[in-house]
DNA sequence: ATTCTTGCAAACCCTTTGCAAGCTA
DNA sequence: TAGCTTGCAAAGGGTTTGCAAGAAT
């Protein structure tokens, strides 16, 4: 089932609620900004709380979810089961490759997908095609230990 | 932690512990083997229960648990945080076309996508590679216009 | 008889929710 | 001031664990 999700100055948005600036949003956007890799909302709180700032866990998970929400980051699941975030680096339409263990993340171009996809959806007679691809593995650095 | 699972004949098992048939063991073999898509521990016990079969919820746990670690059958985590099991091999690997308008769903065959995923994964170096692809589109039958 | 397996209930983990107090616009 | 936002604590949902009773060998 699909998500209706208006992203502001996208469409007529109405009298709807008024987003406001806060010094938590700003706090987690901007770590969520220096970090590259996939982290949890855990993750995500300790850090903030270790540099100092005063940030509730349910704020930090609240907010990760509006903001993957509306596209403004990306989420996959990690291992453990706790969904990792990150801040999407292109805007164009790409894939991506995370390690279960560590989160390293891999940004794919694959082309020979997209055509695929496009050629597979049209065999079957469907017309404005979307697709997904979420790929997990255990990346070289980390042990490969089944567990 | 590491577990180190032996399977029958691999390898040298020692004075390992003995596995035991059981009714239940054999319960959720049966009904993994009659189930073609990924389902979850919750819906299994669901449906031995319903089908009159006494099984305890943990024991189907530790059951799916155990043969995934084993590499018996093939588990990925759902959206909604849940493990979801199959049997894997006989029914083989694929995915879904779902029409957005009226939910009709083709199951794929892309022996490509799957060469392609696992050439992917591995140019960068990946192991244990899983992936989800989820397709969507408007199917021959449904109106194509306003979206 | 031995020891693996079961399964209830409680424990765990991650995430969401209830709601009063706090803060932005 | 008005009404989003916060964040503590409690509730939820899925899965694992403790352990005594039960079953396979």
């Amino acid at each position: 089932m699909a998500k209706i999700v208006v992203m502001p100055g996208t469409l007529a948005e109405g009298p709807g609620p008024r987003v406001r600036v806060t010094r938590q949003k700003r706090a987690v956007a901007t770590l969520l900004d220096e970090t590259e890799e996939f982290t949890s909302a855990q993750d995500l709180h300790a850090r903030l709380r270790a540099s100092g700032e005063r940030v509730g866990l349910a704020t930090v998970y609240s907010q990760l979810r509006a903001m993957a929400g509306s596209g403004e980051i990306d989420s996959v699941r990690g291992d453990s089961g706790e969904t990792l975030y990150r801040r999407c680096g292109s805007p164009v339409h790409h894939h991506h490759l995370v390690c279960r263990r560590c989160g390293h993340t891999v940004e794919l171009d694959a082309p020979d997908l997209e055509s695929l996809a496009r050629r597979l959806g049209e065999e079957h007679g469907f017309s404005q095609l979307n697709h997904v691809l979420e790929m997990t593995g255990v990346c070289a650095q980390c042990p490969r230990e089944a567990d």
